[in-house]
DNA sequence: TTCAATTACTACTTAAAGGTAGAATTTAAA
DNA sequence: TTTAAATTCTACCTTTAAGTAGTAATTGAA
C-alpha cells in the first residue's frame, strides 16, 4: 500500500508535465539501467527479460527489443529457452557509459553540438561556444570515464 | 497485491512522457540563433523572416512558425505589412537562454533528469546521480545566467 | 489605387523515436 | 515426450518533433 501511494505521488507529478533538458534517449536510459542492474547483481545468475521489465519498470516488449541489440553489440550474452536469460559478456569495469550511448546513436561526436551549426573547431565557433565548453567537457568526461563498476550504489533507484 | 502494483505501473507508464536526447531541440537552437542575431545587430531596424531565413540558413516556413511563437510569448514584436519585420521587445540583457528553452519545452525542472526515473531528490537518487550533479549544475548555471548580451561575438557562426 | 512585400493563420506531410503484437524458436523441467 | 518459460524475429502502430503548403490579412511604396 505504501508502494501504491508512492507510485500515485509519482504519477501526479509526471501527469502534469515532464519537461526535459539535454536528455538521453529513453533507449539509452533503459540500456544503462538494465546493464547496471545486471552488473550490480552479478551473482553469476541469468536475468530474464520478464524480471528486468518488472524490476526496472520498462515495457516488456520494448525491453526485449533493446536486449536483442545489446546481445548483438556484445554487451551481454543470452541463453535461450526455459531457464534462460541474459548475463554480462565482459566485466563491469570494461563497460563505459559512452559505449552504451554510442550504441543507441546518442550523439557523442564533436561535430554537432549545442547550437548545431555545421562543423565546429576553435576557429569556427558559435556564439555559445565559450560558455558551453566547460559543462560539455565535464559531461563528456563523465560518460567516457564512468564504467558500470563505478555505479555500485546501494538503495539507489533502479 | 504485487500483481496489482505491476499492472498499475504498466498503466501509469502511459501517462509518463520521457526525454529526447543530449542536445537541444532544433526549435530551441533556431530561436536562440534568431534572437541572438537580432540582439547583436540592434541598430534599430526591423529584420524580416526572409532575411533571417537566408542569413541564418533556417527553413523559411519553419522560421515563420517559430517567429509567431516568439511574438506571442513576448520576446519580439512584429510590424506587419510591406517593410515590416521583427524587433526585440526587451533589452538583450533581459533575455536569458533558459527563458528561450522553456518556451519550447526544453524544460529545465529538476524533477526529471539523466536516467529519468521518477522524482529525484537527495534521498531518492539514481546510480548516476553523484557523477551527474556537477556537469548538470554547470549546464543549468550557463542557461540561467547567460543572456543575449553575453553572446556578442564577432566572427562567430550564425 | 494598385501592387508587392510582408506577417499571420490553418492545415497538412515527413521522419524518427517510442512502443506493441504475434508467432517462431529454443531448451530444460516435469 | 510434453509443456511451459524463455529468447528472437518481423512487422506494425503511436506519438512527437520537424518541416511544408497555401492562403488571408496587413501596409507602405509607386
Ligand atoms: S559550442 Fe562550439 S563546438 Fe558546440 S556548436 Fe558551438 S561552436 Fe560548435
Ligand atoms: S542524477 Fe539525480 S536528479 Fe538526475 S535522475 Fe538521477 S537521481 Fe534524479
Amino acid at each position: 500500500m505504501v508502494e501504491l501511494i508512492f507510485i500515485f505521488k509519482e504519477w501526479l507529478y509526471n501527469f502534469v508535465k515532464e519537461g526535459v533538458l539535454m536528455q538521453l534517449y529513453n533507449t539509452s536510459q533503459y540500456a544503462i539501467r538494465v546493464l547496471n542492474f545486471i552488473a550490480n547483481h552479478s551473482d553469476n545468475r541469468l536475468y530474464s527479460a520478464k524480471e528486468l521489465s518488472e524490476v526496472l519498470n520498462i515495457p516488456y516488449k520494448f525491453l526485449t527489443k533493446i536486449m536483442g541489440i545489446l546481445v548483438k553489440t556484445g554487451f551481454i550474452s543470452s541463453i535461450q529457452g526455459r531457464e534462460g536469460g541474459y548475463e554480462l559478456n565482459k566485466p563491469a569495469s570494461e563497460i563505459k557509459l559512452i559505449d552504451i550511448l554510442n550504441t543507441f546513436n546518442d550523439d557523442t561526436d564533436n561535430e554537432s553540438c549545442i547550437l548545431g551549426i555545421g562543423i565546429c573547431d576553435s576557429l569556427n565557433k558559435c556564439a555559445l561556444h565559450d560558455q558551453w565548453m566547460e559543462p560539455k567537457s565535464l559531461m563528456r568526461k563523465m560518460f567516457e570515464e564512468t564504467t558500470l563498476n563505478n555505479l555500485t550504489c546501494k538503495d539507489c533507484k533502479l
